[in-house]
DNA sequence: ATGTCTTACGGGAAACGTAAGGATA
DNA sequence: TATCCTTACGTTTCCCGTAAGACAT
């Protein structure tokens, strides 16, 4: 089968009927495409061009060659062409998603060192929730999102710890819990927890009617103080890990470049 | 772009869902489809397989390239595959014409030495008059002609000598020129010449009703003897040349060869 | 533990450019 | 004679296979 500078060669040379223009619409010499030119007369058995010193024109074979194959090579550039410039659009926009205020500072952070290097790529900020941040990525509504390490979806990718905090219990004002120095995650496993499905704030208002406890950051108490929360550290529990998160399919040179300098910018701070 | 095997690569990979597989398929080692798909993941910056040691699938990004390439590349390989049987159809006929007896004796010797050397193609052979040789070949009514080298038409390609003869003068029985040893080019001018437009014996036949002579090759002394003819040598005439005439655009790897035996043959024989 | 994908590295085929040669108008 | 296609040759790229490593079942 012909190879890709082949096929170029000879599409581009029945279209200029010019082996030298030919070769610099290409960028090799002359010398080149004249032995593929041959080369590939010679694999297919027939002349595709008459030609002298002065004059070149197609034959009939190379007439009806051309005729199949320049709209069929125009396909296959174009599906690439589409599928690169999906990726990597350099005048593209990458839609970032964070979840809770810490993880939006960073975020905006991040962006800034990423405009930097990237200064053709805009960024759109969102802010999601820890309910629909999986969705978000999964429907292609955001390219990345900053998120704890607790966003598991198969489909999903997690980038390196950016950022890792204290894992600390919400509780109410009232809650046995609330006078504690800390808490064990033995003694969480035997309470009611809420699960932050929809918004943090949501969550901390059930939290401080009573409801349950719940699990979040030590960055919580600073950026959501509540009269009604107490917040006790979980002493045995791993820390809260956040991270950058996409979606595997998507995993565009725009995704990995931001990704690339969000790690650089915490690297540069510690 | 893409190179041709890069786009094999991933198409084939794309149906079996298999490295090793693909490359069985493709006649490489495993690790080169391993590389070649990460390059061209790389180049077009997107994941186009989600793979572990265990499985592969294609990522939304592949499916759609693929449901593109596919097709495109069918039609371009079929349409190549076409070109090339077109020309060089190991199970097809090459059809072979020669001009005169002479001719077509030799032609039947070149066609039985390149049977031997090409079992599956076979070879029809026709008689041509010097009035339509030209014509069949334009028309691609025969692919190749055994004729002299005054067949000279723009469009078609003569191949090297196969066999020089005496050029001699056909004059009537009664004609002045009949008594002489030999005739020269400045004697045949000053006379009315019969060119072989149809067919030699038709021309023979004018000659020997004294409508005037005609130029033709030695070997027609003996293959055309006839009562009202006599053939004279023309002293200072160039040898007449007989060679295979084909059109330029059907240089096909059929005809190639066969001018090729056809050259080897004449050559082991002088 | 085995089958499968990936990484590392050295060898070789082929594309490439330069420069000289040859053909056409 | 000037332009342009072709041939010759040395250089370099990169495709390839082998072998070892990593990962999942």
């Amino acid at each position: 089968m012909l190879e890709r500078h082949e096929l170029e060669a000879f599409l581009t040379l029945a279209e200029q009927l010019h082996f030298g223009r030919t070769a610099e619409l290409l960028n090799v010499s002359p010398a080149r495409i004249s032995q593929t030119i041959a080369k590939v007369e010679r694999r297919v058995g027939v002349p595709l061009f008459r030609r002298t010193s002065r004059r070149v024109e197609l034959t009939a074979a190379g007439s009806a060659l051309y005729a199949d194959l320049r709209p069929a090579w125009t396909t296959i550039t174009e599906a690439v062409t589409r599928t690169i410039e999906a990726g990597r659009g350099v005048t593209g926009t990458l839609r970032a998603a964070f979840v809770g205020a810490a993880a939006g500072q960073l975020l905006i952070g991040a962006t800034e060192a990423f405009g930097r290097l990237h200064p053709d790529c805009e960024v759109a900020v969102r802010e999601a929730q820890f309910g629909n941040v999986g969705a978000w990525l999964l429907n292609d509504e955001v390219d990345l999102a900053l998120s704890t390490r607790e966003t598991v979806v198969p489909e999903l990718a997690q980038g390196p710890t950016l950022v890792s905090e204290k894992r600390m219990l919400a509780v109410a004002l009232g809650h046995p819990f609330a006078r504690r120095e800390a808490v064990s995650l033995a003694d969480v496993a035997r309470t009611a927890r809420i699960e932050p499905q929809s918004t943090l704030q949501e969550c901390l208002t059930l939290v401080g009617a009573g409801r349950g406890v719940a699990e979040v950051g030590a960055q919580t108490r600073r950026y959501y103080p509540r009269p009604d929360v107490v917040y006790v550290p979980i002493s045995d529990a791993p820390p809260l890990e956040w991270c950058l998160v996409w979606h595997e399919d998507r995993r565009t040179a725009r995704v990995r470049a931001f990704s690339q300098a969000a790690y650089d910018l915490v690297k540069a701070v510690t």
